[in-house]
DNA sequence: CGGACAAGCTGA
DNA sequence: CAGCTTGTCCGG
């Protein structure tokens, strides 16, 4: 008797179809065809790649005869279990199909089974003695200093284990840590170049994102550095976040997760519960550099100036390598009356104007000029309230004394040995070291309309923090800003994060927030129509209370809140996408 | 996605 | 009505 034939149901690598196919397993194949392989099949007339995501006894669904075969077996791909998590990231991140996850999860090119393994289960000391003993905890969180360096320590803690998955948010960081690793005899695949040799095995995967989907035989524990980057979550839909997809693929496996960071976020805080691991307040404070707060509502006698007198000392000390940021994104120049303190504005629409190169007032809203003279007291000496990143750098040149380099967000090359620098936030990613940090306006970053602004304000901080140093190395951040008690600014200088994300997370408990709650934006042609349909199905359901459909009505940007992510996904997936529309879905969404 | 095929438009 | 464009459907 013929045993019954095998069917393989396939995922097509090709955006824009989001189904799967059944495919006959011939004969000569059966041994070769696994969950989670990957496949080419003929599809509609041309050659495709495809993902293996069932095999199964032929149950007559379909005649046989309607079938093709698989043409080819291409080689090993993300396997049975990461296409399981991958389901599960489908529905977190209210993605229309599993396809971006396998991507993620796949190797560039083809990969024949048979690689040795190379692991060496060599362990080395010294060891990170909190991380070890989160580790048989079950893991958590570790806050550590912001100039620490503790990855090297981290993972061999975790080799003692076994095999490790290590997430950054950085290539340059992965590489690096690569090395040092491979120094000290560690056998280390880096994703997702080195995808065979992950696949095979290895001591220890690395990579940034992507690699969180990476192969990792016999996986022991996951440690993602960095946790509070916002690197760690992929920008286009869907907007996953390889910090989550950490928690649940360890879940998955039954194996601990660190999450490592100085500023962990409130997400990662509130998974953890009580498995948060701290350093001692004195260590805490040492790895943190000083941090002067400038209050600008009592400092100056002329509180809008950007150039305070401790940031103009700081400017004139000639020792001193300062980076100045300032967040001139979408921020309108504003200028001001010295005497009566009137701003100036257009007489014909009344928006306010701006000096232009000329020496007039010029309206941008309707193009009128006018002499530089007040409308309401004439005098005729104006302060530039917001000033754009040149008129800053004449400023801060001229109190400086010194050259001054303008950074701009797509220069790759910046001058490596200038005193004074100026930029937006991109400056901290181009500058390799400085002496004293300075943001201009950290108000722009405290009150940035997103319900992550606080985080990422503290984000900043530390990214300065590890540019200038710890404070026995002289490293000094300064924070100028109106609001001197804000609890990021506190944390900043206390040296105590937990300062902030306890009224951050006690804020979106109460507004009913992320990770409390779950939310989204929609974006794209046919939301509004969606919106629609999403408020007719909650009044049906009677499930308003805890639900937020809101926006859309000028068909810009849809947001949906919902009391968690498991029904937010049920939700989306259920609800027909109106035909002809592009729908953009965003869960968790980084600027919002 | 991209090929097939149908329906709609133009010119002689 | 051939010859072309534009739109919709569907793939195993």
């Amino acid at each position: 008797m013929t045993p019954p034939p095998l069917v393989a149901t396939v995922l097509p690598d090709v955006t824009g179809i989001d189904r799967q196919f059944d495919y006959l397993v011939p004969d000569a194949l059966v041994s070769r065809v696994h969950v989670g392989d990957l496949v080419r099949v003929s599809l509609h007339g041309r050659r495709v790649g495809a993902w293996v995501v069932q095999v199964a006894v032929h149950d007559g669904e379909l005649p046989l005869e309607r079938m093709k075969p698989i043409a080819k077996v291409t080689g090993a791909g993300p396997g049975a279990a990461t296409i399981d998590l991958a389901r599960w990231a489908r529905q977190r991140w209210a993605s229309r199909g599993i396809r971006p996850f396998l991507v993620a999860a796949s190797p560039q090119r083809a990969v024949v089974r048979g690689m040795p393994p190379a692991r060496t289960a060599s362990t080395f000391e010294p060891r990170h003695d909190r991380a070890a003993a989160l580790l048989s905890r079950g893991g958590g969180v570790l806050r550590v200093g912001p100039s620490e360096d503790p990855n090297v320590t981290v993972v061999a803690a975790c080799l003692t284990r076994g095999p490790v998955l290590v997430v950054v948010p950085a290539l340059d960081t992965a590489t690096m840590l690569a090395g040092r690793l491979r120094r000290a005899s560690v056998s280390v695949a880096l994703s997702p170049g080195e995808w065979a040799q992950a696949h095979a095995g290895a001591d220890v995967v690395i990579g940034t994102r992507t690699a969180v989907w990476a192969p990792c035989p016999d996986l022991a524990s996951i440690v993602v550095f960095d946790e509070h980057d916002e690197r760690l979550q992929e920008e286009r839909s869907p907007t996953w976040h390889a910090r989550d997809v950490a928690i649940e693929r360890a879940r998955r496996a039954s194996v601990p997760v660190l999450l490592v960071s100085p500023v962990p976020s409130v997400t990662a805080l509130t998974w953890a519960g009580a498995a948060v691991s701290h350093p001692s307040i004195t260590s805490s404070r040492a790895a943190w550099p000083f941090v002067d707060v400038i209050d600008r509502t009592r400092d100056e006698p002329w509180q809008t100036s950007m150039l305070t007198s401790p940031l103009i000392a700081a400017l004139r000390d000639e020792r001193r390598r300062i980076v100045c940021v300032h967040n001139a994104k979408g921020r309108a120049r504003l200028s001001a009356c010295r005497t009566c303190k009137a701003l100036a504005r257009c007489e014909r629409c009344e928006a306010a104007v701006r000096e232009d190169d000329a020496g007039h007032f010029h309206c941008d809203r309707c193009g009128l000029d006018r002499p530089l003279v007040c409308a309401s007291c004439m005098g005729t000496a104006f302060a530039n309230l917001r000033p754009g990143i040149a008129r800053l750098r004449e400023e801060i040149a001229a109190a400086a004394n010194r050259d001054v380099v303008v950074v701009s967000g797509d220069d790759s090359d910046v001058p490596a040995d200038a005193d004074v620098y100026v930029g937006t936030e991109a400056v901290l990613h181009r500058v390799r070291r400085a002496d004293v940090v300075a943001f201009l306006d950290f108000d722009a970053e405290l009150l940035a309309p997103r319900y992550r602004a606080g985080e990422q304000a503290m984000a900043l901080v530390v990214r300065a923090a590890r540019l200038v140093g710890a404070r026995d190395v002289g490293g000094r951040v300064m924070l100028q800003t109106f609001l001197p008690r804000h609890e990021v600014v506190q944390a900043a200088l206390l040296a105590d994060p937990e300062r902030m994300s306890r009224v951050d997370a006690a804020r979106r408990r109460e507004l009913g927030l992320p990770p409390f709650a779950a939310l989204a934006t929609i974006r794209g042609a046919g939301s509004d129509e969606f919106a629609g349909a999403l408020r007719a199905r909650l009044a049906s359901a009677h499930a308003e209370n805890r639900w937020h459909v809101g926006g859309a009505a000028s068909g810009n940007e849809l947001v949906v809140r919902a009391p968690e992510w498991e029904s937010l996904g049920t939700l989306l997936a259920d609800v027909p996408r109106p035909k002809g529309s592009r729908l953009r879905i965003e869960v968790d969404p980084p600027r919002a």
